[in-house]
RNA sequence: GGAGAGAUGGGUGAGUUGGCUGAAACCGGCGGUUUGCUAAACCGUUAUAGUGCUAUAAAGGUGCUAUCGAGGGUUCGAAUCCCUCUCUCUCCGCCA
């Protein structure tokens, strides 16, 4: 959620922005407006409420006079002012929600340094790392190699569940454990906590960290929803401190978690219908950073450089990209995409996204940190970034370490997470 | 799932015959005095948010309002009374 402030004194700002990202700045006027309307209410209401219980302490006074007069009249003055007080409350409410509806539907302020353009083709690729294989027959997609080998079932998986399930068996079934296990290592390692969350979240943690717009779509819900089921473990991580004030040297705060992460996706039928790149339920592990204002991108690079070296630790060939303006997702400000090669769909796809969204999140997630002892507190940034998701590299190795003869190598990092196991065969 | 108890500021914990109680006290934190240093002692200070006015290069100052788990009700007035919900604790049942 942006900073209503900010709106009121730098609107131009915010439709430069919202004009970068190819939406409509219209919610900007409508929300100045509706905040002016509600600011003159509430001035008004708290006149009255001043009012009010000035006659209320006077009142205590008037009965131990025992003036019976007194009382009555400021009884009578104390319910007229109750009833305006009610009845401005109404509008200020009425107010209040309809602009706390546009502005919970504007996107992030984008950061300076994200390139212009409105769609995937403008996203700018900063480097790329690994070579492609050259393979001397024809390379397979994932879900042919794994059905081949019996360790990706998606017919059971359907039988289980229903369309976009899947079923790891064997060998699969250990490379994602292997490849969840080599993560949490790695993450660890760089400093980062490891947590392990409920996988079921109530409304308010949803709605903390800015799905609120679409997350109707994209979740699953239980409870008559009351509670759902987490789209992604940065729901979580980043809810961990909400309401909190936290001390400044107690920032960053590092967390990765790995969880299963579930999506309806209402809106992406039809699209990678077949393999595992686009499932219900899906293994992620996930970083996540809270941070000062001044360490943001120091631990947004710090997240995406942590992706990029699982990458090459796997020896997986990828391209780090820069997400332009319209492309850039709505909680965040800045995002990094580290797109993995695949050679069974000849393209790069995306397998992490390292995204900065200030304090965004924050705010409406009420996590902050006082500067110094007595000073204000102030919003947290939050940085998150996936490290990595585990589906999709099952997907990159399979496809990339594919042989001649139907079998997949093991990247040499991960043999000893897989008790020495050098292939799947 | 059944029965009972409870929810107050960073922590512990007063306050329940409704009325200067945003809230005692203690602990902790911060600032200071004392001190060769540390400790101790003493003094002061110490919630958050919204909004008005004012000020600035910033910070800020000042007024008002709100907040004692959440929401609603009674009342001129609610931390205090009533209702609903949530959560915590104890006992019983069930269970990986």
């Amino acid at each position: 959620m942006l900073d209503k402030a900010l709106i009121r004194e730098h609107p131009d700002v915010l439709r430069a922005s919202l004009r970068r990202r190819g939406q409509d700045s219209g919610a900007v006027d409508g929300f100045l407006k509706l905040d002016e309307r509600w600011r003159a209410a509430v001035t008004e209401i708290d006149r009255l409420k001043a009012e009010r219980n000035a006659i209320s302490a006077e009142f205590a006074r008037a009965k131990s006079a025992g003036s019976d007069d007194a009382l009555a009249s400021l009884r009578s003055r104390s319910s007229e002012l109750g009833a305006q007080i009610e009845k401005r409350q109404r509008e200020a409410e009425a107010f209040d929600h309809d602009a706390t509806e546009l502005l919970a539907g504007l996107p992030n302020i984008l950061a300076e340094d994200v390139p212009d353009g409105l769609d995937a083709s403008a996203n700018r690729e900063l480097r790329r790392h690994g070579e492609p294989p050259r393979f001397s027959f024809e390379p397979k997609p994932h879900w042919e190699i794994g059905e081949r080998l019996g360790i990706l079932d998606f017919e059971r998986g359907v039988r289980l569940a229903r369309s976009r399930f899947v079923v790891l068996a064997g060998a699969g079934a250990r490379l994602n454990r292997a490849l969840i296990d080599f993560f949490l290592q790695r993450n660890v390692a760089s400093g980062f906590t490891e947590i392990m969350p409920p996988l079921l979240v109530n409304r308010e943690t949803v709605e903390a960290t800015g799905h609120l717009s679409k997350f109707s779509d994209v979740m699953f819900s239980v409870e008559d929803g009351a509670l759902f089921l987490s789209p992604t473990s940065e729901v979580q991580l980043v809810n961990l401190h909400r309401g909190e004030i936290l001390a400044e040297d107690a920032l960053p705060k590092l967390y990765t978690a790995y969880t299963p992460c579930f999506r309806e996706e209402a809106g992406a039928a039809g699209k990678d219908t077949r393999g595992l790149i686009r499932q219900h339920q899906f293994e992620k592990v996930e970083l996540v950073g809270l941070s000062t204002a001044a360490g943001a991108r120091e631990v947004h690079e710090r997240i995406t450089a942590l992706a990029e070296n699982l990458l090459q630790a796997l020896e997986l060939p990828y391209r780090l990209v820069l997400l332009c303006a319209g492309d850039t997702g709505f909680a965040s400000r800045k995002t990094y995409d580290l797109e993995v090669w695949l050679p069974g769909q000849n393209a790069y796809r995306e397998i992490s996204s390292c995204s900065d969204c200030g304090d965004f999140q924050a705010r409406r997630a009420h996590i902050r940190y006082r500067p110094a002892p007595k000073l204000r507190p102030e919003f947290a940034h939050t940085q998150n970034g996936s490290a990595l998701a585990v589906g999709r590299t099952i997907v990159a190795i399979l496809e990339n370490y594919q042989q001649a003869d139907g079998s997949v190598r093991i990247p040499s990092v991960l043999v000893p997470f897989m008790d020495g196991q050098t292939h799947i065969l």
